[in-house]
DNA sequence: CGATTGACGTACG
DNA sequence: TCGTACGCCAATC
């Protein structure tokens, strides 16, 4: 992962962190359009597999990162959208979802397996 | 500076 | 199959 020294250093991460900050930024941000991926595959292919919640604890500060982080494409393992009521609106997460053609019922993604991107695979 | 807390995931009973 | 326990590690209290 190419850490692209993004210069919008954040005061917030300006330590090691950053770099695993960044790095969950830009594979957050290579996620295909209509496709979603998992906090824990992220984090696998982070090299850090057991530190998935570090990868959610990334996305919490997400929405202060430019260029915008899709955060909206990353769900948990079962496809369930846990994060949706960090958009601000309840159900925009799901809106954002179904306008890249991913169907959520019940907050949760149908047809997981098929619209599902493995960083760890495609980035291979 | 120790305790608590997560947008998670796996192991175990 | 379902509920509980615990690890992960930075941020916040």
């Amino acid at each position: 992962m190419s850490s692209s020294l993004n210069r919008y250093t954040y005061n917030m991460y300006s330590k090691n962190t950053y770099s695993f900050f960044d790095n969950v930024y830009a594979v957050v941000r290579l996620i295909p359009k209509g496709h979603v991926t998992s906090y824990g595959a992220i984090a696998a292919y982070l090299g850090s597999k057991g530190s998935s919640r570090m990868v959610g604890w990334a996305m919490n500060s997400a929405h202060s990162v430019q260029p915008a982080v899709p955060a909206h494409r990353v769900v948990n393992r079962n496809g369930l959208l846990t994060g949706q009521h960090h958009f601000g609106t309840p159900g925009m997460m799901q809106q954002l979802l179904e306008k890249e053609n991913i169907k959520v019922v019940e907050n949760k993604v149908q047809n997981l397996k098929m619209h599902f991107w493995d960083p760890v695979i495609a980035l291979a």
